[in-house]
DNA sequence: ATAGGGGTGAGATGGGTTCTCATTTAGGAG
DNA sequence: CTCCTAAATGAGAACCCATCTCACCCCTAT
């Protein structure tokens, strides 16, 4: 829905780069456009794979220095979904997740109630929001009735 | 509020641990302990080193795998609290965390209306939790009032 | 006391991430 | 267009957190 293209998002990250004297590079392009890309909720290391099999090669370091700085930017957002490592994803309206620990199934669910309630909460402890994450781990409807199969949407 | 007392703690995990067929060790109770007694939410780390302070050597291979079974016994609960390691604390009523960038001061609120929301939507999905933790990163009121003294209460 | 299995410590191992530093390169000044 | 400089990258080491392996220890029941 409110998913940028990835010619919104190389505008934004090229007005964030330029206030602040940094440089928008082909690795920093194809690390975003690689992320826009993907559907689902990629690791540092599957977007180093991913790009390892296209025509530029770029680092494990540049890759996890410019996640770093995609999440800044705000086009990205971060979380683990439960595991001991970063997912990414593209920034769109928010959002938070049900994840299945049988078969690792995230379920994107949307609430603005939920949204209203968080923003109550800050306010009544004075608190400003960065950014938020609700995560319930679970077992979705599939596993629960007995379709165990592994279907790792991620 | 309905945190334990050590003696109730202790009852519960010898309960436990004589259900299964395990050990009631010195270095288990020591754990369990230490995490009553620690006002915060400390890791695995922070255990380990406290531990080492104290008559009893325990291993870090130990503390980890102890957490482990006090959080699987239900005495404890884990959460990242926005980092990349794992925080342990007592489980009481379940609460959720704000926590403070600027100072890594960490908030806990309580929020029935939360709870009801998430069971319902938990029902919308047909979904079954078996935990959730909702963070909220930002900025608490002191140091959004200019107070920057670092006050990890953590 | 003895066997058997649970528990521990030491250290290796592993995954994910960050750091260091030499080299390359973007991008503005001339 | 060329130069210059600071920013960015790549390679690999280093790091941190966590887990695994395995020899040894020690309960507990027989």
């Amino acid at each position: 829905m409110v998913v940028p293209t990835y010619e919104e998002a190389e505008r934004k990250l090229r007005k964030y780069l330029a206030l602040r004297g940094l440089r928008c590079t082909v690795e920093r392009l194809a690390i975003l456009k690689e992320v826009l890309e993907h559907k689902g909720h990629p690791s540092a290391e599957e977007i180093a794979l991913q790009l390892s099999s296209g025509p530029l090669y770029v680092s494990r370091a540049t890759v996890y220095r410019t996640l770093d700085l995609l999440v800044e930017t705000g086009l990205l957002t971060c979380s683990t979904l439960g595991e001991s490592h970063r997912h990414y994803e593209v920034h769109a309206d928010h959002h938070d997740h049900l994840i299945c620990r049988s078969c690792g199934r995230v379920i994107e669910i949307r609430s603005p109630e939920m949204e209203k309630l968080q923003d109550r909460i800050c306010k009544e402890n004075d608190f400003e929001t960065v950014s938020h994450s609700l995560e319930i781990i679970g077992y979705c409807s599939r596993c629960r009735n007995g379709d165990q199969r592994e279907n790792k949407g991620d």
